[in-house]
DNA sequence: CACTTGACCTGTCCGC
DNA sequence: TGCGGACAGGTCAAGT
């Protein structure tokens, strides 16, 4: 899925599209999809406005007039992609979503009373979106166990630190990639912080040195930053809220690019598993 | 308890 | 061209 700058990307852009839109009684959606009861949905979701579209790690909120709000996460291969008839040109890449949306994958449909439609398309079916009452959010269990923004300006690299030390026996892939520690890396993004970094993804957390800790510190939050800016990495499934690609992969230096010279030291790029996951290093700034 | 591994799904790509 | 297996941006439950 979708990491954080990705979600980040998706969300600044309903932000733009949807505020302030009614929700409409032509809702459709999937068990799978959106098991939320149905009198819920009439009740709390059909003629709300949206108020706010919101982020913390890989979940999105949309909030509503009703004081519930929709709850999204993407996974692996979920978009949220809005459709405004009128709204694009001829020519725009949405334009061509129009008719190609709803498809197979999508598993809710919200339209807006002005005829503009929202689609939750989701290919592996991972993701889901769950209708509750706003303020009970913060009560789930992911929101009471996730850890800190990267990117907020109160995140220093001594909470960097001191909540790595939590997990001293794990590898600092394994940790990177654990939303309890930092909120909304991926796999992307761990190794490419990792290479910023120069640490080999086994490592042992209690192996690191502090200097080393406060370089990983920086290099996650400018990998994150960088790839915002560029709306985020595309493979194949991730579109943003107008239903176009991310550029970071153009700026990627070792995510996916096994095979190819290492930007920094031209030693070829290699790929192992770690933590169940591809992963990705230079041999030779990464050095064990 | 801390940590690792499978499961959840569908689609695509690669080797035989 | 067909078929099997590995793999894909995440998270949780079950296993060691």
């Amino acid at each position: 899925m979708p990491e954080l700058p990705e979600v980040e990307t998706v969300r600044r852009g309903l932000s733009q599209l949807i505020i302030g839109k009614v929700v409409s009684g032509e809702v459709h959606d999937t068990e799978k999809g959106f098991p939320n009861a149905a009198h819920d949905v009439q009740q709390f979701l059909i003629g709300a406005s949206v108020t706010e579209v919101r982020r913390r790690a890989k979940v999105l909120m949309i909030d509503l007039s009703t004081d519930y709000s929709l709850l999204i996460h993407l996974k692996m291969t979920g978009q949220l992609v809005f459709v405004g008839e009128t709204r694009f040109g001829a020519g725009h890449p949405n334009d061509s979503l129009v008719n190609e949306l709803p498809d197979k994958s999508t598993r809710v449909t919200l339209t807006f009373e002005d005829g503009t439609k929202l689609f939750f398309n989701d290919q592996r079916k991972f993701g889901w979106m769950r209708l509750m009452p706003t303020i009970e959010i913060p009560n789930i269990s992911f929101m009471q166990k996730v850890g800190p923004e990267p990117l907020s300006a109160d995140f220093t690299a001594k909470d960097f630190i001191q909540r790595l030390a939590r997990r001293p026996k794990t590898n600092i892939k394994a940790a990177l990639l654990d939303q309890s520690v930092v909120a909304g890396i991926g796999n992307i993004y761990a190794d490419e912080s990792l290479w910023g970094a120069k640490i080999h993804p086994t490592r042992l957390v209690s192996s690191l040195t502090e200097a080393e800790m406060t370089l990983l510190y920086t290099e996650v939050r400018a990998v994150m930053n960088l790839s915002v800016e560029k709306g985020g990495s595309s493979n194949s499934t991730y579109v943003n809220a107008e239903g176009k690609k991310g550029s970071y992969m153009d700026f990627a230096r070792v995510f996916r690019r096994e095979g190819l010279a290492c930007p920094r030291c031209g030693a070829t790029i290699e790929k192992l598993r770690v933590a169940g996951r591809g992963t990705h290093i230079c041999p030779v700034c990464q050095a064990i």
